[in-house]
DNA sequence: GTGCAATAATTGCAATTGCAAGTTTAGCAT
DNA sequence: ATGCTAAACTTGCAATTGCAATTATTGCAC
């Protein structure tokens, strides 16, 4: 390996870490914020599904969210507990369940999306517009989305 | 709210998400290659970090990590129990500890180097040299480091 | 040199998570 | 229509994690 591919190597392998310190804050910036609300970082997502997506399935939320189906039944007990969403049984299937957001819920949707655009504003801070944009093109490119 | 900013709010409120996603796919990633050499998560950066700092102290490591002390604690306990690393008395303070590499700890280091550099090459294998370029180049300006 | 706040590290305990197994229902092949 | 595989969801249990309290030591103010 030449001098030019070392340091390319080692840049490289920053990245991953740079990554992983990225999420984390970004984590717990909207845990605190969630908490304040009553959610878990787990439930936001979930939330933010229901109410962007009436009546859709566990497994559908599951699929947006890439995660397991545990996490979002277990999500869902607690926002159900909280009366903030409802299973209502799915009209043809007897397994599947619709989720809803009641009205208490729905009437989170703003401060959830204030908190998004406040964290989300808040990290990219440090960037030029141009800069912005990179980023935002670049992400969906590294992810195949 | 203007349409203009309407969209970039939408698409700013899919760059936590998608932080979220990669750092997740990287971890999933690091995560079943250090599982073949017995090493988990939480213990590979500190193995590193001791690696290539002989002799820090936890205090150091969790400075360095970005991370709670209790976490070095206990991944140093596992890393140890392997045999990968050993607590030895600190030169001026007796209650501070030099973590040193054994042998078979430092034997493991171009294995762990060799991960890193899989996982993300692979991981930025979808941008050009240009944009690998630009992205690595935005990282630290938005950590601020 | 005495007392006191701060630092280094560990640990008990409760909460969260992940895995794998369980239940019920669908759909499909024959 | 029967049986068999797969899908939707849930849950028990073990492992991991995070918090807060604990121990031991240090350095500093007076």
């Amino acid at each position: 390996m030449n001098v030019r591919d070392e340091t390319r190597a080692i840049r490289e392998a920053s990245f991953g870490w740079r990554i992983q310190r990225l999420a984390r804050r970004m984590d717990e910036r909207m845990g605190t914020e969630l908490a304040k609300l009553g959610l878990s970082l787990p439930q936001f997502p979930v939330m933010m599904t229901v109410l962007e997506h009436e009546g859709v399935t566990q497994a559908e939320i599951a699929k947006r969210y890439h995660r397991p189906a545990y996490v979002i039944s277990r999500a869902l007990d607690g926002l159900q507990e909280q009366g903030l969403v409802e299973r209502r049984p799915h009209p043809t299937s007897r397994r599947a369940h619709e989720i809803h957001a009641t009205q208490a819920g729905a009437a989170l949707s703003p401060r959830l999306h204030a908190i998004v655009e406040e964290v989300n504003a808040e990290t990219l801070a440090p960037l030029s517009d141009a800069e912005r944009e990179a980023l935002l093109h670049l992400l969906p490119k590294l992810l195949g989305d």
